[in-house]
DNA sequence: TGACAATAGTTCAGGCTGAAAGTAAATTGC
DNA sequence: GCAATTTACTTTCAGCCTGAACTATTGTCA
């Protein structure tokens, strides 16, 4: 069946990337997520929009900030308008941690995207689009 | 980039899917990888391959089957042969577990495939299985 | 045979994840 | 103005995941 066939080679794609791109990760001290948390931490401040952009749940989030911030990847600061909220950014130091996670991720995948053809590259990237779009939630 | 839009498209697209389906299997006390695991013992019954299959690290394999094995889904047995393996194999009730988590898995994905053509899927699953293929190791 | 290496799998300790509960500030309604 | 509610975020705790070290069995070869 073609769902379980798109499914199986998704999964085992991801799967591989990751494990390509992890151990350079981990030299940096970063898990394996945390990439993707310093890319939304770079256009989303605040911990509650960072929720939504990630899906991660909140006090995962929670803890990701505290530690990135332990790691001096990021910067917590008091929103003085409204004293519930702290606002994040990135330092410098987390700014070329993400840049250079970025270009590691990148690598993995062009090393197998480059396998395609220009127009098939574009032709997945539109077909994936059509997939990413919300679906609307079903009401019980 | 290319391969940036193409990696922050799955990226999503799974962790939606998993988010989709990852409640129902919790009801059925299943963690969100258990069920590719299940698959890998009907096919692969000594942890050995079912690591090289999954690419699980051995001590997650391990403990996923003694998790499994006391929900009663995988039943072990000894290789007489070898008293250093166990064979692994699913109960009736893991068989029907595995089936209702492929049901599951595939009615997610097919919510989204069936947005593309039929030769759009076909394009999609031959694009995938391009990329899937071993990237041979480099050494150093 | 008997020492040494290789193989199969597990245990353990520590880190990550996430539901539920907690704290604190802001907003709402009377 | 002030109690009740909402919002923002954190802490707690239990469970899953995994690298390092371990046990037990088999294979090798002198």
């Amino acid at each position: 069946m073609t769902d379980w066939g798109v499914l199986t080679r998704m999964w085992k794609l991801m799967r591989d990337l990751r494990l390509e791109v992890t151990p350079a990760l981990e030299e940096m001290g970063l898990a394996h997520n945390d990439h993707w948390l310093l890319c939304a931490v770079d256009e989303h401040h605040y911990p509650t929009e960072i929720v939504n952009a990630t899906k991660f749940p909140a006090p995962t989030v929670s803890q990701m900030l505290k530690r990135l911030e332990a790691l001096g990847l990021v910067e917590r600061s008091l929103d003085k308008s409204d004293l519930r909220r702290y606002r994040f950014d990135l330092t410098e130091k987390g700014r070329q941690a993400d840049e250079k996670g970025r270009r590691l991720m990148e690598a993995a995948v062009r090393r197998r995207l480059s396998r395609l053809k220009a127009r098939e590259q574009q032709e997945l990237i539109r077909l994936l689009d059509l997939m990413v779009q919300e679906t609307p939630v079903t009401k019980e």
